[in-house]
DNA sequence: CATCGTTATGCTTTTTGGGGAATAACGGCC
DNA sequence: GGCCGTTATTCCCCAAAAAGCATAACGATG
């Protein structure tokens, strides 16, 4: 009766996966640039939040020209000079991204705990 | 009753994903690793299997080790020389790694078709 | 009008993943 | 026993991605 001769679950192993929104120039949304934007809506600019992850500047600013160079609309508007130097904030557009995406990854997750449940190795 | 003065869906926009399957050692299937287990069942070595998907022998042979290693059975068995010399057969727990991955791979393909079609942008 | 921290951007260095070539060992088969 | 194509392994090189460094430019505020 037992059904075949290996040995059985192999315990250490588990399914897993990413997910992220693509546009015309690759990736749009993913977990780093979702975490980055509310850094971003936290702090109050680019510098901030990346120090506050330990990205270097010119990563984040990257990141943040290609999100905003792909939509029809900007997700972070930027100013320079000023008090404090300048700074960064969300436009509505960006809250939204923030949003759908999560609602997105958090369905996922959901999916992927339930589908790890029967994968047999 | 426009609900939002967004305009709307970004046309070009779509979700992606990618699952895997992981061990103790990082990444133990993908779908590379599994077309190329499939190339060597298909072609009987490891060699001709690299080739036919224009893949370094190198870097085949350590994705061959690296399954080998991880799990309690190795997936592949290799015999150096003799007729041919030598080559590489799946196991059985290589055959059944190969249907795990693809069940799990197109139940994944459903999930996004369907979750896709509910993304707002 | 000098200050200050931020955006903006170019240049150099480091890291990393993989390819290519070279070589040894192997062992049925003629 | 020599041949042959495969496994096994090492060393060097290349390209892409990211980090690090170094400056400009900016503009509200004191």
């Amino acid at each position: 009766m037992g059904k075949k001769v290996r040995g059985g679950r192999l315990p250490g192993f588990r399914l897993r996966g990413r997910i992220w929104i693509e546009g015309p120039d690759g990736t749009f949304l993913g977990y780093g640039r979702v975490v980055l934007l509310e850094r971003i809506r936290d702090y109050g600019s680019i510098s901030a939040a990346a120090r506050s992850m330990s990205m270097s500047y010119r990563h984040a600013w990257r990141l943040v020209e290609s999100m905003n160079r792909q939509g029809r609309y900007p997700v972070v508007e930027k100013r320079t000079g000023g008090r404090g130097g300048g700074g960064a904030v969300l436009t509505e557009t960006g809250r939204h991204a923030i949003a759908s995406f999560w609602k997105a990854y958090h369905e996922f997750r959901e999916y992927m705990l339930e589908r790890s449940a029967h994968l047999d190795l």
